[in-house]
DNA sequence: TTAATAGTGTCTCTCAGACAGTATAAA
DNA sequence: TTTATACTGTCTGAGAGACACTATTAA
């Protein structure tokens, strides 16, 4: 590694861009939706693109320098430019980020992606229990849950229908999106879809007391098919330290009838050993 | 994201850093090998660290900007630094990296990771085939393949011991490499046994023709512990698209006797179905 | 009472791992 | 001929998936 020498190396722009999941029910049916806004300034203006913005160095009240972490860039964006307020917040319970998880999906960098300059995108992804409707913020010029994955019939189809063809619902064209934002949402969803497989995150979606049943529909909702009811059950409670039951049940059935569900907490397991793997969709070669 | 304004935000230098790995006999055991340069100027001078360098902007022969992806500066960096050509320099075959895998491990932007300034570092990870010993070039004053873990008993110890421990092979001490290599080189070694799993990846590891046996010594290598032979066979050659026979064995048996192996090439399968899974360890918890 | 939802029993097939044994080649 | 190395046969147990079934509750 040379010495840096601001002559030969012209300064390149770092960004954080956030790709943040939820499942909310559309249309009854518990769905992927990805938080999204439209930018309100130029390049890009009128798009929608994932919540992020600069990484700045920045100086504290007694004057020292205090840079922020990448991680902490990301939280800021998700809460600067949605509304949703980050864990620190404490007057704003109800809009808290502080049950988000959040990880590290990858950094892009190719040359042109951003008109106006060099700019290298840290993109974080973030999973999220139903969070309130955002509100924009900073530039952006709205902010909204949008649908990403329909759940698919199971025969065979592709999963995955482009966000555009669900009803009468608002929804983005991912071939509109700004930058490069719709391959970063791409390696997001089969990252999401990965880690859900062999680590117990899906719980990150759901309240901190859920059913079998929600937990299914969040695999469900990521994976893009449905799922053997009966066999996800047993699965689910026969791994190791993936949940925990808490002798309590719902307050009643279905709307329809129905027994009521037990209810389960998140277990101590960081790892799913063995890992729930989405077979049947082989050939991803 | 906000419009860039240089008034707000001070530039951010970024870095590329690789963690090249291959497998080369130490001892007379297949050993997995890291690629590192002893570093010639502070901070660190002295000190082991993973190839890199500041990404530059270019200005081309025609006087137009021609900035550098991040993938082809872990190339240049790989090829500076350790007198390894890249693939386009036809003059030194013997020294290409056009057989190297590349990918992108992972961005590391802490506050404070490199004393001079705010410096966030782009890590690639690399698989190379057993590839000559590189010469200290750019601000190395060293560089060399360093043996990182041992294949272990596979009693249930630890299989990985810490670098420095080998016999006399002159080798670096974790604890002492410059930056937050160390913390780099870990995720390196836990990405690579993983993609290990599920993509037929060890081959880049290997000659374009290979028997199963040195397969299994590059799994064995970067698992760091030993396999069951006759079970690694069968599952290598039931997995569609892993490998293909050539047809061809080698030219002679063991050097101390032994059936001629089978030679193998490179299938054309992208992931493996189903995968390898390294269990027997579990409790990653 | 019916229908919906939650949950269990059990069978089959695949696969990982263990162990025993065969095939072939160098010294 | 001995020993090393490559490879095959076969058994066992775990787990995924399919299907049939029981349990409980709302309307």
């Amino acid at each position: 590694m040379a010495t840096y020498d601001p002559r030969r190396y012209e300064p390149i722009a770092v960004t954080v861009d956030v790709v943040a999941l939820t499942i909310r029910v559309l249309e009854s049916v518990p769905t992927l939706h990805v938080l999204l806004v439209r930018r309100g300034q130029p390049p890009f203006a009128g798009r929608w693109a994932l919540p992020g913005g600069f990484v700045r160095p920045t100086v504290g009240p007694d004057g020292t320098r205090h840079d922020e972490d990448l991680a902490a860039a990301a939280v800021r964006e998700l809460a600067e430019e949605t509304g949703l307020a980050a864990s620190t917040d404490q007057r704003a319970a109800d809009r808290r980020l502080d049950r988000v998880y959040l990880e590290q999906l990858a950094t892009y960098g190719a040359p042109g992606r951003d008109p106006r300059m060099r700019v290298i995108s840290v993109a974080y992804l973030a999973f999220a229990p139903d969070l309130p409707d955002p509100t924009a913020g900073g530039d952006a010029a709205a902010a909204a849950w949008m649908p990403v994955r329909t759940t698919g019939t199971g025969d065979g189809a592709p999963a995955i229908r482009e966000v555009g063809g669900l009803g009468g619902t608002p929804t983005v064209d991912r071939g509109r999106m700004a930058f490069d934002h719709a391959r970063i949402l791409d390696d997001a969803l089969e990252r999401a879809s990965s880690k859900l497989e062999y680590t117990p995150l899906a719980t990150t979606f759901v309240a901190p007391e859920f059913t079998v049943t929600e937990l299914r529909e969040v695999y469900e909702a990521v994976w893009g098919r449905p799922l053997h009811a009966p066999n996800f059950h047993r699965k689910v409670l026969s791994v190791p330290g993936f949940v925990e039951d808490t002798g309590e049940t719902t307050a009643r059935g279905g709307a329809r009838g129905g027994r009521r569900a037990r209810l389960y907490r998140s277990g101590d397991a960081r790892f799913l050993h063995p890992a729930l793997l989405r077979l049947g969709q082989e050939d991803t070669r």
